[in-house]
DNA sequence: CGGCAGAGTTACCCGCCGGTACCATCTGGT
DNA sequence: ACCAGATGGTACCGGCGGGTAACTCTGCCG
C-alpha cells in the first residue's frame, strides 16, 4: 500500500522475488505469488519488468554477479595457487552462508522444486553420498564426513554436466581415471578435524 | 497407431518420456507433447499412469535405480578403498555415457530448462570453471582441463547443496578449509594425460 | 483551485494444459 | 461368426496464470 519511488520498489521486488523463486521455483511461483509477497498487485511488477521471464532473468544476473565478484575480489590479491584455492573457497562458502537465497535460487534448482520430486532426488544423491562416505577413513565427525561425501558426489555431477552439455563423445574410462585420482588424492589429504 | 500390449506400451512410454522430460523438463513438456512423441494420444498415457506426477515419479525411480545398481555392482567385489573409488567412478561415467538421457533427466535440472535461463546459468558456472582451470598447472589438453575444472566447481556445489538442505548453521571457514584441502590435494595429483 | 504525473488497483481476457467421459476399433476365444 | 474386453481416439471441461486496459488515488506546482 505504502507508496515507494520506482527505483526503491524495483529493488524491493528483486529482493523479495529472489526468496520466492528460490523456494518455489520459476514455475512453482506465479506472478501473483510474487506480488503478494511484495505486498503489491501484479501490474506493479509489470511496471518494472516486461515479463516473468525478464524478472527471473534479472535475478539470475544479479545473483550470479554477486557470487562471481565476491570470489573475484577474494582471489585477486595473490597469485599463489594454493592461496587462491583457499581464498576462493572461503569467499564462496561465505557467500553461500550469507546470501543463501541466491545460492538456492541459482543452484538448488530443478525438479528439486516439487517437494515430492525433490525428496526423491535427494534420496538418490544421499545414497550415493552414503556409499562414498566410508572412503573417508579419518576421525572426523559424522556431519563433516557427509558434507565431504556430498562434495565428491557434486564433483562427479559437475564433470558430467560439463561433458554432456559440451555434447559429443567422451571416453568414460579416461574421465573416470582423472576424476577418481583427483578424488582419491583429495580424500587422502583430509585431516582429522578438531571437534567443534 | 499400431497396437501394443499394455506392458510393452508402458515401457515404451517410460523410454520416450525420459527423453522428452530430460530435454524439456517437467513443466516444459506437456502430456500432449509426451503422447505425441510416443505416437499416441493423451488418454493412453493415463491408462498407464495416474497422473503426470506419477509418470515423472516413475521415471525418477527407474533412472535412479539404474544408476545406483550399476555403481553398486561395480564396487561390490572389492573392499580396497582406492579400488572402490576407481570402479565407482568408472561405473558412474560409463552410466552417464550410455544412459545420457537418464543423467540429464536426473541432474541436468532446473531453470536449466528454459534454454534462456539455462545458458545464463551455464555462463556463470563456466566463468567459475574458467577461474579454477588455471590452478591445474599440468600439461593436459584444454578439454580435459575444463572437465576437471567443472568437477571442482561441482564439488563446491554438491557440498553447498547438502549444507543448505540440511538446514541450520554452518561455519563457512571450516567447510572451506576442508573442501579446499581436498581440492588442492586432488589438483596436485593430476597427471599429465597422454594425448588421445 | 485545477490539472498533471506517477504509483497502484480492479477486473478482465485468453490460451494452455491436466484430466476425463464417451465412443470406436481391433483381436482372440469359442 | 460373434461377443468380450482391452486398446486407442475424439472431444470436451475447468482452472490456473501470464499479461493488459482502464480507472483511482495522492501529492505537487503554477
Amino acid at each position: 500500500m505504502s507508496r515507494l519511488p520506482a527505483t526503491a520498489r524495483r529493488e524491493q521486488i528483486l529482493d523479495v522475488a529472489l526468496g520466492v523463486f528460490a523456494t518455489a521455483g520459476f514455475y512453482g511461483a506465479s506472478m501473483n505469488d510474487v506480488a503478494e509477497a511484495v505486498g503489491v498487485t501484479k501490474p506493479v511488477l509489470y511496471q518494472h519488468f516486461d515479463s516473468k521471464h525478464d524478472l527471473y532473468r534479472a535475478l539470475i544476473d544479479e545473483a550470479g554477479n554477486r557470487m562471481l565478484t565476491t570470489i573475484g575480489k577474494a582471489t585477486s590479491d595473490t597469485t599463489d595457487g594454493k592461496e587462491r584455492t583457499e581464498r576462493g573457497f572461503g569467499a564462496y562458502f561465505r557467500w553461500v552462508a550469507e546470501d543463501g537465497d541466491a545460492f538456492r535460487f541459482l543452484f538448488g534448482s530443478g525438479p528439486r522444486r516439487d517437494e515430492d520430486f525433490a525428496s526423491a532426488i535427494r534420496e538418490i544423491t544421499a545414497q550415493a553420498a552414503d556409499a562414498v562416505a566410508p572412503l573417508i577413513d579419518v576421525e572426523i565427525d559424522a556431519a563433516h564426513r557427509m558434507t565431504l561425501a556430498h562434495a565428491l558426489v557434486g564433483m562427479a555431477e559437475g564433470a558430467s554436466r560439463q561433458l554432456v552439455q559440451r555434447g559429443g563423445e567422451f571416453d568414460p574410462e579416461e574421465i573416470a581415471a582423472a576424476i577418481s585420482s583427483l578424488a582419491w588424492a583429495g580424500l587422502r589429504a583430509v585431516q582429522p578435524l578438531p571437534n567443534e
